[in-house]
DNA sequence: CCATTTATTGTCATTTTTGACAAATAATGA
DNA sequence: TCATTATTTGTCAAAAATGACAATAAATGG
């Protein structure tokens, strides 16, 4: 009887625009205005659905971690159905259309405020952390006599590195970057090869 | 005849304050008030010295690619007297001594306005190539046979390691996350003894 | 002591950003 | 049609941040 709610629509719409503003302008400076004027709609809009500015950081926290931790999930698919470590290499640094640097840069720009907001320093780490568990998972099966620390320390590695191409983005790099970062992560993963 | 100008020391001493702000808060969460309160000024003080808010941002710009740009260059000098691959990579992540995260946190935060300030963007991305190729130079120094790509490449992974370590400090990892990817850079230099 | 230059502080107006609420519009079921 | 609920917009006040300038204090050379 009510009218029909666009809550969790408009809500993803409006979270969508702020982690566009917040990549571009950093936490401070995605001003409500800005994100109004990147969702085009008005201002009240974003006080009906996320609530005052805290509030708004807030599900801008979760948001980032819940996409974080399902495009990590997601990956874990991918990844079982990898038989080399090539074939993971290039899954991370080679088909990046799906991936959209604005995550990670969102996700920089958050850990910055993880001294004043410790909950929301440990949900950042542990994303990360998830991440490095399904890479490990993954380098395990491939190489199954390296050692754990081995396994970690590659995990690591590569890990580093791929965050490292997002947070270039903003600068353009050349494009050889990419490729030297990618045969960074390819290295490491012989490293295992040769331990096996 | 006049009184003496206090111009250098005390810019210095607010652009340190700066950097601590912007390591915090972020460019534009680092307001004058909050700058101030850190230099233990006034505020119209920072006006005197840096001029208004753009000439702040430029200046604490060039502040943090001089700065870099220096370790960068000490950093030359301690390699020139390195002779194996791990006192290379102890010298970059055991010996943190000397090194600040504040000074890579705002190079991040200063990252992201490159796409409305190109010139700062350049800066920004030579002051790091610098870095690079200051690594890469080394590296072929303690392993001539390696190739030019493979050289690159590990100085990247290196690279991205080192920086990784500085953009998580406010997330207060782990230890022996440090340790990982200490053993990562390592493993990289690994690739290159191979080679030879 | 005097003149000159710099350091430092005080203060105000303007702009930007946010918080809060009221009013209007639209859609659905009864 | 009517009542109900949600969406959307308009508007105002408060707070925060910046820009700009005047005025005072301090130090040096002559």
């Amino acid at each position: 009887m009510p009218r029909p709610s666009l809550k969790d629509q408009r809500s993803a719409e409006i979270l969508d625009a702020y982690l566009t503003c917040v990549a571009q302008f950093g936490l401070e400076g995605a001003t409500q205005d800005r994100i109004a004027a990147q969702a085009q709609v008005k201002r009240p809009l974003l006080r009906h659905y996320l609530g005052n500015r805290d509030q708004m950081v807030a599900a801008l926290n979760d948001h980032v971690i819940n996409t974080f931790n399902a495009k990590t999930r997601d990956l874990v698919q991918a990844l079982d159905t990898v038989e080399t470590p090539l074939a993971l290499v290039d899954l991370l640094f080679v088909d990046t259309k799906e991936h959209d640097p604005r995550l990670l840069l969102a996700w920089q720009a958050l850990t910055a405020t993880a001294p004043e907001h410790p909950d929301r320093g440990a949900a950042l780490l542990d994303s990360l952390d998830q991440f490095l568990i399904a890479l490990t998972d993954t380098l395990r099966r491939l190489a199954p006599e390296a050692t754990p620390a081995t396994l970690r320390a590659v995990a690591q590695g590569i890990s580093s590195a791929f965050v490292t191409l997002d947070s270039l983005s903003p600068l353009a790099p050349p494009p050889n970057w990419r490729a030297e970062l990618r045969q960074a992560a390819l290295l490491l993963t012989r490293c295992l090869e040769d331990a096996a």
